[in-house]
DNA sequence: GATCGTGTAGTCAAACTTGACTAGTGAGGG
DNA sequence: CCCTCACTAGTCAAGTTTGACTACACGATC
């Protein structure tokens, strides 16, 4: 699974109801455009969807005040609700090498509770040892690892990506552990979006000139 | 970029000529079907579409004695060789958070010559360096990094990732400087494909059950 | 007062990916 | 001798992703 649809559910839900072009900004707002393919084809692409499966309930709107094509609005429903839920706890304990679903989920985190997000880190560590050990067995052949050649460097690859993986999961743990954050339930929110006409400083106009890689 | 081209060009160019179920099982057997997208629909539009941009040349080919519908076989060309290697080289430099590209990357790298893999991977820490400077940089607002609450744990576990990622890519430098692996033009190359008639002892069905994750 | 850039809002075709499906052959078991 | 199962080889529709494109409004600039 792609991180799109985890990132547009939570954009809609924290905006109660939004239009394509928010959910849009939110993303860029958020980074989400250099970490994950939040183009804007598949961000309306992944509403119309959603709301075809009904995950989403579409209000269509006058054309907007500053020109341009006529809006459509979004709103989460109840079964959108659950499924934003389910794919935010699978999405925080699945170890699929897809970075940008861990990072979109790290985002949406305090959606839930404390010791939810800590049961479901505990459970990621996990399923990563989990999957270095069928790793290093499946690709130790009898005679030693050597036999593999150049060829063992990519499980190589990919168990220092699963220790180094499991380690920074162990420091987010404790950290949380610590207190850190404000999780659902903790009192005020943080909040992640741009209300009404707040500028943003992260819009595509002002990067860094680093950035280009 | 996905890593798809690069391993059945890959997969082709070893082979001289092959047809698309020898790619397929190729990818198999070097367990690419678990880290890559190498599903089989996209290694016969892959070999498809690159026919039709001239990377490959098809000859088709009467059934084969094993049954089953016709085949195609596909020869890399020219214009295909070339475009392998600029890919090659620059899936070994780039860092854009696909693993399966580095991953490809590396099963290919002994195609070039030690020095110059050298050369790109010493590149490849430059750009992780670089990528990492310019995150830090863009999410660090003025008034320091505690501003953004749980969203600069994003911003952490790229860091982290960058600063692993470029160790690691280290200790493969070390490794290769220090005379591991056979690269072009140092005799006996290390054969990674199957030939005619040799059994799979990673194909899919004998996979080991801890692989489901 | 034309036009140039920027922001708002979204569409579209082309390419790619996915997972399920087709279809023939041959070996082995009952 | 028939039936099932695995292997060989590939197709297909549905869904997704990409990158370029449209179209309007507003302010600034020449």
């Amino acid at each position: 699974m792609s991180a799109i649809r985890l990132l547009v559910l939570g954009a809609v839900r924290q905006h109660g109801r939004a239009h394509g072009y928010q959910v849009r900004n939110d993303l860029e707002y958020w980074g989400a455009h250099e970490w994950s393919n939040a183009k804007p084809g598949s961000i309306y692409h992944a509403l119309k969807q959603m709301a075809k499966q009904g995950l989403l309930h579409a209000h269509e709107i006058a054309p907007s005040t500053a020109g341009g094509p006529p809006r459509t609005e979004y709103e989460i429903t109840e079964k959108g609700t659950a499924a934003y839920l389910s794919l935010l706890r699978e999405s925080l304990v699945a170890h699929d090498q897809k970075p940008d679903v861990l990072s979109a989920a790290l985002g949406f985190m305090v959606d839930l509770d404390r010791e939810e997000v800590l049961d479901l880190l505990r459970q990621r560590v996990r399923t990563i040892r989990q999957w270095r050990a069928a790793v290093t067995d499946h690709y130790t052949p009898e005679d030693g690892p050597a036999q593999l050649g150049h060829i063992g460097e990519i499980m190589n690859f990919w168990v220092h990506s699963a220790d180094t993986g499991a380690e920074w999961t162990q420091g987010l743990i404790e950290r949380i552990r610590g207190g850190a954050y404000t999780f659902a339930g903790e009192g005020e929110p943080f909040v992640g979006v741009l209300t009404e006409g707040q500028e943003n400083p992260y819009a595509t106009g002002r990067r860094h000139p680093e950035d280009d890689r």
